[in-house]
DNA sequence: AGCACCACCTGTGGGC
DNA sequence: TGCCCACAGGTGGTGC
């Protein structure tokens, strides 16, 4: 086979089911957000309990049962479906996966792990082939961050701006550039799909240190931070499709790439073969002319 | 403080 | 052909 899609696969009813980064879950938020906001939840069905992070699985379903949808919201990764009277919130982790369906009906079963109807008959259906997401309830926003975002920092794409970044950075000058940006205590958001295509796009290796960086290039850093989470946004799913009318146009940022998956491959760039490696416990990927090793900068 | 490593899961790909 | 195992990545916990 060709090279294997950025975490793009084939699942349920032969849907395309992309890895939920930041892009992703946003496009999920801004998609629920036209069709949800009203819609008041009857009675949720638990197929599988551990998918209910809190509270208890029989207070979750008490706790949902009549309350209306305000607003969807997000920080990072986690999702936010804001009620009249509490908080919904969802982490899709590795392989979940948010259905929406204007009939109720779901039929792909297999990994069905919740059913959250609406009283209008419509329902949002959570599946996950792994079972790492989680759903909470939180009845407040205090609840929310004592309970869920304790070590979530601001979401990077929408609670920072470049001097603020900068500012967070000058207190983890410690630390190696891919590992700090997949910590989500320091802000939330990035995966690792994206931050190997964002340091790619600066020009960084990923072991480099953040106090090896001048201004400039700590600017820099923030551009491309932006540039590859807009980017993932403009291409990553352009439509949350309804379960019964699965017709959407299909988001493919995947083939933007450019040094994700592509181990043996040519830099776009310069052409020299693209690297894989293990840096913060992930595969990660970097072009080995274009990010050189933190001390050989200027053997460019 | 910062990082390595593991567990949680399950489908997939490559090696033999 | 078919079995086996390493691997994938988000988060949380442990331990150095």
């Amino acid at each position: 086979m060709g090279r294997q899609l950025g975490g793009t696969k084939k699942t349920l009813a032969g849907e395309i089911d992309k890895l939920p980064e930041l892009p992703e879950v946003e496009t999920i938020r801004s998609e629920l957000e036209k069709l949800i906001p009203g819609k008041v939840f009857s009675c949720p069905v638990i197929h599988f309990p551990g998918t209910i992070e809190n509270p208890a699985p029989e207070d979750f379903i008490v706790a949902l049962e009549g309350k209306k949808v305000e607003k969807v919201t997000r920080r990072g990764k986690y999702l936010f479906i804001n009620l009249d009277q509490g908080i919904l919130v969802v982490h899709l982790r590795m392989t979940g996966n948010l259905i929406y369906s204007s009939d109720g009906c779901f039929t792909g079963e297999r990994f069905l792990r919740l059913s959250l109807p609406f009283k209008d008959g419509s329902a949002l259906h959570y599946a996950d082939m792994r079972r790492f997401g989680r759903l909470w309830y939180v009845s407040s926003e205090k609840e929310l961050e004592e309970i869920v975002l304790k070590n979530v920092g601001p979401d990077i794409y929408n609670e920072l701006d470049c001097e603020e970044f900068e500012k967070l950075l000058t207190k983890r000058e410690k630390r190696g550039l891919k590992a700090l940006l997949l910590d989500q205590a320091f802000a939330a958001g990035m995966g690792n799909i994206y931050t190997d295509e964002c340091l790619f796009r600066c020009g960084f290796n990923p072991n480099r240190q953040v106090y090896t960086l001048s201004k400039d290039e700590r600017k820099n850093l923030y551009r491309s931070i932006r540039a590859v989470l807009e980017d993932g946004i403009a291409y990553g799913g352009t439509s949350f499709r309804d379960y019964r009318n699965a017709a959407g146009a299909l988001g493919d940022f995947q083939n933007k790439l450019a040094v994700y998956n592509r181990a043996g491959e040519k830099c776009t760039r310069c052409g020299a073969e693209i690297i894989k490696t293990v840096v913060a416990g992930r595969g990660t990927y970097y072009c080995p002319c274009c990010q050189p090793e933190p001390g050989q900068e200027r053997k460019k």
